[in-house]
DNA sequence: ATACAATGTCATAAG
DNA sequence: CGCTTATGACATTGT
């Protein structure tokens, strides 16, 4: 209705003026019940009247002839446009008058039907000319230092602990995250030397330089009421150690004060490697944040597709940069080689591995791509499910033999102008030889023919357009008035062949923006599933910096211990690690300083990042 | 009979 | 200004 309603005062083109269609349609839907979804049927039949109407004012039939043609259905329609076809070979004449005594009025329902049916063929063929041509990371930092003197941190019964308590929880990570680090077995190395504490914010923003520099501070402030306050007597006391991997160290902790870092709570006593449960390790909050990062991790994992012993390996992948590879679900379509679109320019970047397998948009859209390997391309996509499509749109140039009529984009280049060949001899390839099979195989033959052609073919075929559809909405525009002029043609023809070739255009154009969209959004999903599993890899990568960094903690706590333990002051005895303490400096040498002057500088280094955050 | 996907068509804006 | 293209909205068709 909508259409008749814009149809009425816009016009859709020149020919459709603001005729009083609307009073001859409700006239149709009243006597025609059943095709009410139909309205397309009318909405057809309003165009063949118009066609024929126009075509046959100059004739001075009356537009009423045609008021009981359009009832009929669409197949019925199309016959009857052959059969008037026929007809109007006498035209011009009195083809409108011939028409309506060819129709039959049924009695019951009201329709019409051409009463001469079907239509000869071999007329047909004749009628409707034709042309034949149309157409690592891995502790590689680390490694000098961390010769596996530490305990295996062991992730994987982090894992799997996480998954248990995560199935029982349904994945309500929010909500319990708590619950999860706190109910950690006992056992748990994690929970039993990084527990978190109660009052700690659980943050999981935080970011790791952030968390580090915190964990530093505060442990630090835990040593820091047992230092005297000694004078400044530095020139005597200060020790220069060079350690051999001193920068390596320095960048990763700057100045940061080691006394502050790793003043063993034992020092007074047994030097353990192992940090005891008293002592509030700098890195809990960090690896209970990595705990939750692993948790984030698992609920990637398990939106990737990955099982729970999948997810259990991740710690395996952590030694390859192999994230990429574990997309077990890669779409099948990936970037072709068309998309040179805005819409694909977003997604080249993130991933590389899988752009050039196959080709998804390339299957039969006319200008929408122009790549060479279309042909290949289209026929690759055949097994991707884009035939149908591809095919349908064959159909619209069905009359044309050459495989090259299903790209029109390409007919233009071998375009050979022999549309003014006999249309017989053109059409022949089309339609049987009527010799040759009874009249019964031709009715299902033309019924199956007419079932491939469009609707504007009908039409087309219907006013005698002299050339193909194909002509008509392909070829350029000087050459489409070119071939315009070489025939002449009613105002009605004319009219017909303007609206062929608009919505012919239009029709291709529907087809690509509607590829256009698909691949769109197809490549937001393949963005999507990229940004994810870099997510997946940068959370894997970040856990293991963090576990690394706790184990490069461990390495430097123990060295520290022995270097200290081993200075020795003039009188051959030991420094008292309450007095002294070794500072890292800047210039990659370690001092021994007293506490007092370490402390001071620790709470300095404490306040700068508080006065940067401000 | 119904839902749904694919496709065609129209109106409109923009190039 | 006319033609072409892109696209949303609606209609039609096939499954």
């Amino acid at each position: 209705m909508t259409r008749l309603d814009r149809s009425s005062h816009s016009g859709g083109g020149p020919a459709k003026g603001s005729r009083p269609l609307n009073s001859l349609l409700a006239g149709h839907r009243v006597a025609q019940p059943s095709s009410a979804p139909g309205s397309r049927a009318s909405v057809q039949d309003i165009d063949l009247i118009d066609i024929l109407w126009r075509q046959d004012i100059d004739l001075g039939a009356g537009r009423e002839i045609f008021d009981y043609s359009h009832r009929q259905k669409e197949q019925d329609v199309d016959k009857e446009l052959q059969d008037g076809a026929e007809q109007e070979d006498t035209w011009p004449g009195e083809g409108a008058e011939a028409l309506a005594r060819n129709l039959l009025v049924d009695g019951e329902t009201g329709e019409s039907f051409p009463a001469q049916f079907p239509a000869d063929i071999s007329s047909l063929t004749e009628a409707v000319p034709s042309e034949s041509e149309p157409p690592g990371l891995q502790n590689n930092l680390l490694s000098p230092l961390l010769t596996g003197t530490e305990s295996p941190f062991d992730l994987e019964q982090q894992w799997q602990d996480l998954m248990s308590i995560m199935e029982m929880q349904a994945m309500e990570v929010n909500t319990s995250t708590s619950e999860i680090l706190y109910s950690a077995p006992p056992g748990d190395p994690l929970s039993a030397n990084y527990s978190l504490a109660p009052n700690t914010p659980i943050n999981q923003n935080v970011s790791l330089h952030q968390a580090s520099l915190g964990g530093c501070s505060q442990d630090f402030s835990l040593f820091s009421p047992e230092v005297e306050s000694l004078p400044v007597a530095d020139s005597s006391t200060l020790l220069p150690l060079v350690p051999s991997n001193s920068t390596n160290l320095n960048s990763t902790f700057g100045s940061t004060n080691l006394a502050g870092l790793f003043f063993p709570p034992q020092l007074n006593g047994t030097a353990n490697d192992t940090a005891g449960p008293e002592l509030p390790d700098p890195l809990g909050g960090l690896l209970d944040e990595a705990m939750l990062d692993e948790i984030s991790l698992m609920d990637l994992a398990i939106e990737e597709g990955f099982n729970p012993v999948q997810a259990s390996q991740l710690e395996e992948e952590f030694d390859s940069d192999s994230g990429l590879s574990l997309d077990s679900s890669h779409s099948p379509s990936s970037l072709s080689s068309s998309e040179g679109s805005s819409s694909s320019s977003s997604s080249s970047s993130s991933s590389s591995s899988s752009s050039a397998s196959s080709s998804f948009s390339e299957e039969g859209a006319v200008g929408y791509s122009s790549d060479s390997e279309t042909l290949d391309l289209e026929e690759a996509e055949g097994a991707v499910g884009y035939q149908p499509e591809y095919s349908k749109f064959c159909r619209m140039s069905y009359q044309d033999p050459s495989p090259l009529s299903c790209l029109p984009y390409l007919e233009h280049v071998g375009h050979n102008h022999t549309y003014n060949m006999a249309p017989s001899a053109l059409d022949s390839a089309d339609l049987p030889p009527p010799s040759t099979l009874k009249k019964g195989s031709k009715e299902k033959q033309s019924d199956f023919l007419d079932k491939q052609m469009s609707r504007d073919e009908h039409r087309a075929r219907a006013m005698k357009i002299p050339f193909t559809n194909d002509k008509i909405i392909n070829l350029p525009v000087e050459e489409f008035n070119e071939l315009l002029s070489k025939y002449q043609l009613s105002e009605a023809q004319l009219s017909l062949i303007r609206d062929i070739r608009r919505r012919g255009k239009n029709k291709m154009a529907a087809q690509n923006c509607r590829k256009r969209k698909l691949d769109t959004i197809l490549n937001l999903e393949r963005d999507v599933e990229d940004l994810q599993r870099d997510k997946a890899r940068l959370l894997r990568e970040k856990v293991e910096f963090l576990r690394s960094l706790r184990q490069m903690k461990q390495k430097v706590q123990s060295l520290y211990q022995e270097v200290f333990g081993r200075l020795r002051d003039e009188n051959g005895r030991p420094y008292s690690p309450s007095q002294y303490a070794l500072q890292y400096t800047g210039d990659g040498s370690v001092l021994l300083i007293p506490r007092a002057l370490a402390d001071q500088q620790a709470r300095r280094q404490e306040r700068k990042p508080k006065d940067r955050r401000k």
